[in-house]
RNA sequence: GGAGAGUUGGCCGAGUGGUCGAAGGCGCACGCUUGGAAAGCGUGUAAACCUCUAAAGGGUUUCAAGGGUUCGAAUCCCUUACUCUCCGCCA
């Protein structure tokens, strides 16, 4: 979330952010009213450290007039402890009520877009930041979907997977399941090789952890909930990756924190359906390598365009044809200052589908998670929050058998075939 | 799942009702010492919020979390979470 003093000192900076976005017309009243609260929160808490500070004397006053042997005028002051305190709870109940409500404003608020993010309303006014150079593949007549692909050469099953578990539960098998265990390990193979130090994570997180990434309370409509145990399944590796240093102050040495890890994503995808969906293109459990980095603040917006770099890497190696799209400030989700969507060509389905976003949430998460530094003023500082796929693996897979069908069967692009063992499937 | 023991600052660890934001040690920082280093000596070393400010300062809160008893709680009581040990179960 953003720090409540900097809406106070650049509320008009904060109302033209959020009129980037779309927010509507209650934009400008909800900052007024949440500076208002924090005005009264602060004044409520000079009184009340007042007047516990009035009393903390008078119990160390009490407790030398006992020694002293001076009953009656220590009962005396009782009193006057006893009536303070009962003003004191007023006061504490007020403040809880203005932190409150000052977090609930606070949580309806999205980051505050960098100015390289683009106007628009949604994902048709995203700005392409790097075309595809190259003209885009055309497939020969009788170019199959992925999921007819499945079926012929057996490599996936939605349908199985709906017998064990429900619709959007692919089940790789064959050729297909190690595919995508070529994948994962060139992926993590590759961000190791980029200094992202790998880490193997929990898939169920706590609420706390859930909050810290911004996914609570905005999301928990995506996000599986294991009631029984107060657990939630984790839509992606950011949340327990960055949550790591959640309430850390961490050393300026130390950044920039690279770390990477593959876990499979849960998403509840509720009201998602029709023709953009069918096989791979949506599901609810996917494997994906996530990187992430926690850095220092002046530093973030260059680590972020290396993040795009090694995505980038990562398909052309795979020899993928993609574009990096810059999202507008309608598309931009609540808690990045700036993301850039990689969408690979799909030559079957002759459109783009998104396999990676980049993002740099600055201190949006980082405030909520308290994860800071200690500057060179020796003061705490938040530091930058960076993640992005790298990559997402059900789509890649959707785009490569598309793209790379031949007559002798699907083949596998160089890079890969030390991780399968097979050049083609077929 | 059952029984028991625990949770104190960056770390270890003392502390059973007031003088405790907390002894001592380690670590770290700075200074002295040294040709340089080590050792030694000295000084300093939590966070958040409020207030004030050029800076300093002052106040409040925090000893796992939440609640209670009390004029006063790290210390007593209750609840929850977590850790460890033993038993049970188990890839």
């Amino acid at each position: 979330m953003l720090q409540i003093n900097f809406i106070r000192d650049h509320k008009d900076l904060v109302l033209a952010g959020l009129n980037k976005r779309n927010f509507g017309p209650e934009a400008e009243s909800l900052l007024t009213q949440v500076i208002e609260l924090d005005d009264n929160r602060k004044l409520t808490q000079k009184s009340l450290d007042d007047l516990l500070a009035e009393s903390n004397s008078l119990s160390k006053q009490i407790g030398i007039l006992y020694k002293s042997g001076k009953q009656e005028e220590a009962n005396l002051m009782k009193s006057t402890v006893a009536k303070n305190k009962e003003v004191a709870n007023n006061l504490q109940e007020k403040m809880a009520g203005y932190r409150n409500s000052i977090e609930e404003i606070l949580f309806k608020i999205p980051n505050h877009p960098k100015d390289a993010v683009p106007e628009g309303k949604g994902e048709e006014d995203n700005v392409v930041h790097r075309e595809w150079p190259n003209p885009l593949p055309v497939l020969g007549e009788g170019a199959k979907p992925h999921w007819e692909l499945a079926k012929d050469y057996d490599i996936f099953s939605l349908e199985i997977g709906t017998k064990l578990a429900g619709a959007g539960f692919p089940v790789f098998r064959k050729k297909g399941a190690r595919l995508q265990r070529a994948l994962i390990n060139f992926f993590l193979d590759e961000a190791e090789k980029a200094g992202y130090e790998e880490t193997v994570v929990p898939l169920l997180v706590n609420e706390a952890t859930g909050r810290g990434t911004g996914n609570l309370p905005d999301k928990e409509g995506q996000m599986y909930f294991v009631e029984k145990d107060d657990l939630y399944l984790i839509p992606t590796a950011e949340v327990p990756i960055t949550n790591i240093y959640r309430d850390d102050i961490l050393d300026m040495k130390d950044f920039p924190i690279k770390m990477c890890g593959y876990t499979p994503c849960f998403r509840r995808e509720a009201g998602s359906y029709g023709a953009h969906v069918r096989g791979l293109n949506r599901v609810h459990q996917f494997d994906k390598i996530e990187i992430v980095q926690i850095s220092h603040p002046d530093k973030s917006h260059e680590l972020h365009q290396e993040m795009l770099a090694h995505v980038s890497s990562l398909l052309d190696k795979l020899e993928l044809p993609y574009r990096i799209l810059t999202l507008c400030g309608g598309d931009l989700t609540f808690a990045s200052a700036l993301t850039y969507d990689f969408e690979v060509y799909s030559a079957a389905q002759k459109r783009w589908l998104e396999v990676s976003s980049v993002s740099n949430f600055e201190t949006y998460q980082s405030n909520r998670m308290k994860l800071r530094f200690r500057g060179e003023d020796k003061k705490t500082h938040l530091a930058h929050t960076l993640n992005g796929s790298a990559l997402a693996l059900a789509r890649i897979i959707a785009c490569l058998i598309e793209n790379n069908q031949t007559p002798q069967g699907i083949k596998i692009p160089a890079v890969l075939v030390p991780y399968t063992g097979f050049e083609y499937i077929d």
